[in-house]
DNA sequence: GTCAAAAATAACCAAATGGTTACCTCGATG
DNA sequence: CATCGAGGTAACCATTTGGTTATTTTTGAC
């Protein structure tokens, strides 16, 4: 029953469950070809990109203290020289790194249209988004964790934090009272309490994958125990909102 | 109301809650004096101890890659030669801190005492337990996560992972039996999900606590906001378990 | 073609890091 | 007293790392 109003409505999400399982592949570090004349133009621009992407990857599977510089050049297929050139120094790298997979869930999250779906069926496509995108984005969530091990201290220095603050609080707090005003919704649900709730019950299954498995001795990275996960998520938050 | 009720019933973990905020000292690492004959006869467990408490404090704030052997050896108070013949190299000692942290986890779960507790009781202080013992002990997020970064490697090799399966899966699997028993808690729900969700709703907002400051502008640590959290998570789960 | 500026490269460097070796201290035992 | 061995120390080492310098190649306007 429950499964079955879960197929509706998911559109938009529905290319993401295709990218499952969890490893996604960044753009392949091709070194530019040197000789053509049509992308001369802006070839520091595309090189950043790729410095960009190198770090990413690198930053992500190895945290930043475990990073090489040497590497991210290496991936990025580009001299360390120009790495500097481009982007500064390590810790530069890391929060232009940092910068750009939060962008990129924005980006994402603009994608969502809430607007015309029921308050119930706007609330679970929201649930199912975030949960995927935290399994087909292992980096984001492995940035994350090395940012707070370092206690956020690049992110609280980024002139770009305003711009990083997620859509997604704003769409939940107007499907909440959409649900709410029409009886569907429990009374007093502070938003971002709610926010932090449905980012966590994903985050902790994907981000802690390996050791929750060890030592459940049970690999949870299958596709049939991410979606268990997933519809189990939804029940939580909807069986809580029920009045 | 519900309020009320989270005061009933908490005499076993009032205590944590009297160590908010969240950053626990250890023991402080001072140096064995060296005359004291008493004890004389265990100084070599004695600087085992010590080692794995510098160890945990070194690995839980600077993570695999980024903790120092030298750093270790210093916050010990011991010669890095004598470390390495007690515990071995940073690799061992990663795996016998990230042991012992599982282990003090284990040993306070133990210490919870559910069986007399009505079913709804029972749920509310293992939800509060869980959630307090993440407010109380960063070092165990923090080596969580750096262990998931390494994509659980190290406890997959352990030969210990056996005894760090956490009792509260069993404890939690036997209240939610009681209390559907009750007609309470609703039917059809994996006690394995649910441990997963107890855990997660905490976890995610202690782990990420300094992301989600700077994102949104609001620091997180307060103990206002931190018992307002708790609150939050009790509501949530319970309010899903509402048959 | 010429040539100056931009882009890219390899070689280099000082500092730090995990790990080891040679040596010292001191109390218990014969 | 001699000595033996566990416990402890400082100095050392090969390698790695973030970051830079000197140099060459490419590009595009003239």
């Amino acid at each position: 029953m429950v499964t079955s109003m879960a197929r509706r409505g998911l559109v938009t999400v529905a290319r993401l469950l295709q990218s499952l399982p969890m490893m996604r592949k960044s753009a392949a570090a091709r070194p530019l070809t040197q000789n053509d004349p049509a992308q001369a133009e802006n070839r520091p621009a595309a090189s950043r990109e790729r410095i960009l992407d190198a770090a990413v990857a690198e930053f992500a599977t190895q945290g930043f203290a475990g990073a090489r510089v040497d590497a991210i050049a290496l991936r990025a297929g580009i001299n360390k020289r120009m790495l500097y050139a481009y982007v500064g120094n390590k810790k530069a790298l890391w929060l232009a790194a940092l910068e750009r997979v939060y962008e990129a869930k924005r980006q994402e999250e603009r994608t969502l249209n809430l607007q015309r779906l029921a308050p119930q069926e706007a609330m679970q496509l929201l649930i199912r988004f975030n949960f995927r995108y935290h399994t087909d984005h292992p980096e984001f969530l492995a940035m994350l964790n090395d940012e707070n091990l370092q206690r956020g201290m690049n992110l609280q220095e980024s002139k770009r934090v305003a711009e990083l603050y997620s859509p997604l609080l704003t769409l939940l707090s107007e499907v909440l009272a959409r649900g709410q005003a029409d009886g569907v919704f429990r009374q007093n649900v502070d938003p971002m309490q709610l926010y932090i709730s449905v980012v966590g019950l994903g985050y902790f299954f994907c981000s802690n994958q390996f050791t929750l498995s060890a030592i459940f001795d049970r690999h949870l990275d299958s596709v049939e125990e991410v979606l268990t996960r997933e519809q189990h998520i939804v029940d939580v938050l909807m069986g809580y909102l029920r009045p």
